[in-house]
DNA sequence: ATATCCTTGTTAATATTATCACAACCCCTG
DNA sequence: CAGGGGTTGTGATAATATTAACAAGGATAT
């Protein structure tokens, strides 16, 4: 990265997509690649695409375009993959399972080591190979178990003590899909996906068309 | 609202924050709040959220606030909840029965009516109380048995036909799960949920907490 | 009634984000 | 190895989005 410059977030979510497209070419067996044709490809203006990267440093090289291997392995350098990450699920209803099954199928850098559940009848059985612990050992689990990423799939009611629980267990980032914004200490990040704020944008852009 | 005045995308995915924060206000019985207070809950400024709900009409009074009962009322109108909308949800694997859980625990305003999958052992079983049936019957379904919101968790290589089926069998939106950009005609609107950018950005964040 | 206190709606200022435009300069062809 | 074509990196500009500031005017207390 160029000095200590602050990243905006608008590129950094931007990124990941860069990478699927990147990805795509990889398996296509495509070289190269111009801003040009990933803008074609991606939506993003050739401009935009030629800026966000240049913020990482220059991976292109004029007249040619950027090496779709290179630019795919900078990308995965700058955001951090290429090691593996540990994570525990709270949560073990159906919302749970399928980010475990989402995750154990998408890529071997993310490896979900235990679920956790309130539920007597849970405790105990495996899913998809992993087991099911109780949350009242999350904690001290955690301190056994260092783990990168907690991931909250429990009700809005009882998202906000699994959230302690992780961030007493040490955990360096959440991801959380209960609909409600969680307090955590600054310096821990939060993704938060929450379904149903989506789905009333959706339902909002249904009912104005023009607005799209 | 004012005008055919275009509101931002960014105005309108706040909206179901505020929607969220209102319901939990009603909740606990709170008669009335100011933009102020509203600011301490939720974490946008005082000024954007006044400048926001200004966008669609003056719902608050001086020197009093907002009506939380009937602030809600209005954002449930702009956003255009308070009827039913029929879905159908393309892939009954894991994550398509945990968003036919979802919905049919969130809210009455949603309702799946039919899965659809490929896999022949799975069609003709029911999931949540609603039947699994081919997804080569989708189109003739859809126009059987009018829906509103397609929701796509199928696999990325098999987005892009379920996606030109739900259009075919005449849906008004799509929420899509899979992590690919899905091609579709002008004026049908799309929510995406893309799962491993989500998890990306997050890991970027893990390794440059100081840039939260 | 009246005066004070609040809080909105709204305009102006600032900050952030995206696009444009082009010089620099490398690839590629002959 | 020279010239034409193509593409980047980047500074300037435009567009969006957020925050600040405050006049207007209702709520509340007395």
């Amino acid at each position: 990265m160029k000095q200590n410059e602050k990243i905006s977030p608008a590129v950094i979510r931007r990124l990941p997509r860069y990478l699927r497209a990147l990805e795509d070419l990889e398996n296509s067996n495509t070289e190269r690649i111009s801003s040009g044709e990933l803008s074609a490809l991606i939506g993003y203006t050739a401009s935009q695409i030629r800026q966000d990267l240049n913020h990482f440093g220059g991976f292109g090289q004029q007249g040619y375009g950027y090496n779709v291997k290179d630019l795919k392995a900078e990308i995965e350098k700058i955001l951090g993959l290429g090691r593996q990450y540990k994570m525990v699920i709270v949560g073990a209803g159906r919302l749970g399972q399928a980010i475990n099954s989402f995750i154990s199928s998408y890529s071997d850098d993310f490896c979900v080591t235990s679920l956790f559940d309130v539920k007597e009848e849970l405790i105990g059985k495996e899913k998809h190979g992993v087991l099911i612990r109780a949350v009242d050992d999350l904690t001290a689990y955690l301190k056994e178990n260092p783990t990168d990423i907690g991931v909250i799939t429990v009700t809005k009611e009882n998202a906000q003590s699994a959230c302690d629980a992780l961030v007493a267990g040490g955990v360096s980032g959440i991801w959380n899909f209960a609909p409600i914004d969680l307090e955590r200490p600054a310096g821990i990040p939060m993704e938060n996906v929450h379904l149903s704020d989506n789905l009333h944008s959706l339902v909002y852009y249904i009912n104005h068309p023009e607005q799209i």
